[in-house]
DNA sequence: GGTAAGCCCGTACCTGGGTACCGGATGCAA
DNA sequence: TTGCATCCGGTACCCAGGTACGGGCTTACC
């Protein structure tokens, strides 16, 4: 009735205390009513908020991104053809099969390795019969690693 | 002959000048010898290291890693069983396996939302139809947004 | 020998997603 | 009403992997 207070809410979402603060300071989370001493009152339907908030987050979206999200379903502005849900989806999807073809062939570059028995990094380097193709590694795609 | 200087080499490997210094504090670049009036001098095979380095971090690797790898290869003590490249490598190919079938997972929620055509998160997850896993899909691999 | 570019070191800052600490105020139950 | 748990705001810190800045020296070329 009165609402959840912080802990319970973050106890009921998995998350930290504190992190609740720092959702609301980066808009993800809607400044809650407060009890009359300023203590947060959070409705019930903040948790379902949370969970939204992990499982956009889980599927590889920012939390930038997941305020942005949160906001075109929130009011809906004019309902432009670019900035639905699905849209974004689909263009992280793309995104996310990048970075699986990336990893892949990381995966085999690895397992290569693994198969010719390199022992040392920086002799083999030097010698044409390793399999890291150490010129070409390199210049993959820059945001492989933060996904 | 006298070597190359610091921004020769960052230039040639395709590296931010500072970032040589830093690798030289993160024990990652040996240091290199010093002209009279204590600028760096490096020799030609400083490039074949960084092209390593960077190899290795695009296979995965931490700094703390690749600086352990380099090591190893150089020192070469005792020849102990489990720190081998062959060893890391595998380990580190199964790392980035796992995180290839995490984001497999991650791909199809997406095409599943994508297909379903979602439109608002919060209204959606409020819905026994929409496709998104919410209450699952936040207990992944916590590594996975981190490879 | 002058001048401009480059390098020195130390230190501070950046990104993203939080987490921790502090002194003081509040909420709730016994 | 007292005591203790919790919450408040503000600020600082954490991780990795760098990048930038500033004041002062060195190097290279003309």
């Amino acid at each position: 009735m009165s609402g959840l207070r912080s802990s319970e809410l973050a106890t009921a979402a998995g998350v930290n205390p504190q992190t609740l603060r720092y959702y609301e300071r980066r808009g993800l989370l809607a400044e809650p009513d407060r009890s009359l001493g300023g203590h947060r009152m959070y409705p019930a339907e903040a948790v379902t908020v949370l969970r939204v908030i992990k499982a956009a987050q889980r599927l590889g979206f920012t939390l930038d991104e997941v305020a942005d999200l949160l906001d075109t379903g929130r009011h809906r502005h004019g309902t432009k053809p670019d900035a639905g849900l699905r849209a974004r989806a689909q263009a992280k999807l793309t995104e996310v099969q990048a970075k699986i073809d990336d990893l892949q062939v990381i995966a085999a570059t690895l397992r290569a390795a693994v198969d010719a028995g390199c022992d040392d990094l920086v002799t083999c380097a030097g010698q044409p019969c390793c399999p890291i193709p150490f010129a070409t590694i390199a210049v993959g795609d820059p945001d492989a690693d933060r996904h």
